[in-house]
DNA sequence: ATTGCTCCTGCAACCAGTTGCATTAATCTT
DNA sequence: AAGATTAATGCAACTGGTTGCAGGAGCAAT
């Protein structure tokens, strides 16, 4: 990721290093708070302004994917994983990946039935989990 | 409306009639901040968190629905209404309502492939509309 | 009409997230 | 290695929405 962004013409600054490499650890997904949090351990001056600038350009760019849980809450993840959604349990709050594939009928029927082309980019998709309901 | 609260033993405050005939002007759907200016207007003292308070009463109480339009924005319409999701599209803004059926397929394969009972309620689908893909 | 119970409201502080602006610093040039 | 360019940052103020708490008011009983 820090090669791609050099070589398109972005500076590499420390506080982009540090949000790249929270988000590189947690290989699944992660919180702007949570990535703050953790740079800001390391280098007190993080602003967490700054991290949800560096997101925006790591959207802009194709490097991770942003996933809308609700009430304006988000969780990123690197691209490099398979393009997926979440099942997110409301008692446990758990969040569960699933395949894109899931969503194909219903986008193929949305069209169909009104023409309308659904985007369907790292959904979230609330209700409970089976651990939860047994 | 006015009679179901006062029935279940809830106040009839003039901020919250001023909240429900807010919601009932508008035969399609409103925001939070719409219902508050227009109650504003005629009674200068109601409070933002009033009316946050009410709209959360009324989905508790099955009077409104509430749907996340994605990034913490919320449209509240009154449940007379058939139960219904939201095409929503990323170009014009446009809100279009389609029936609930359309989603009954993906409950059932989300269903059996993991074993999640999701909830769809008044859920917006982000995309593209016929009129802005011609 | 008055009283009292307790629900409801206004306020102020808070939350996650966004933005304008002046300052700082990454990179390029020499 | 030093200077210039200008992108990126920190700060502070702002947004929409939420919450704790003290005071105010709806409603029922008298």
């Amino acid at each position: 990721m820090t090669e791609t962004l050099r070589e398109r013409g972005y500076r590499l600054t420390p506080q982009r290093l540090l949000v790249l490499e929270a988000i590189e650890a947690s290989d699944d997904h992660i919180s702007a708070e949570e990535i703050h949090s953790q740079a800001h351990a390391r280098y007190p001056y993080m602003n967490i302004s700054t991290v949800y600038r560096t997101l925006d350009l790591l959207k802009e760019q194709g490097l991770v994917a942003e996933s809308d849980l609700g009430g304006g809450r988000f969780l990123y993840h690197p691209v490099g994983k398979a393009h997926h959604h979440h099942l997110v349990c409301r008692k446990c709050g758990r969040v569960q990946d699933i395949e894109v594939s899931a969503l194909h009928n219903l986008r193929q029927e949305i069209k169909e039935r009104y023409g309308f082309d659904a985007v369907f980019d790292h959904m979230a998709i609330f209700g409970t989990c089976k651990a939860c309901k047994g």
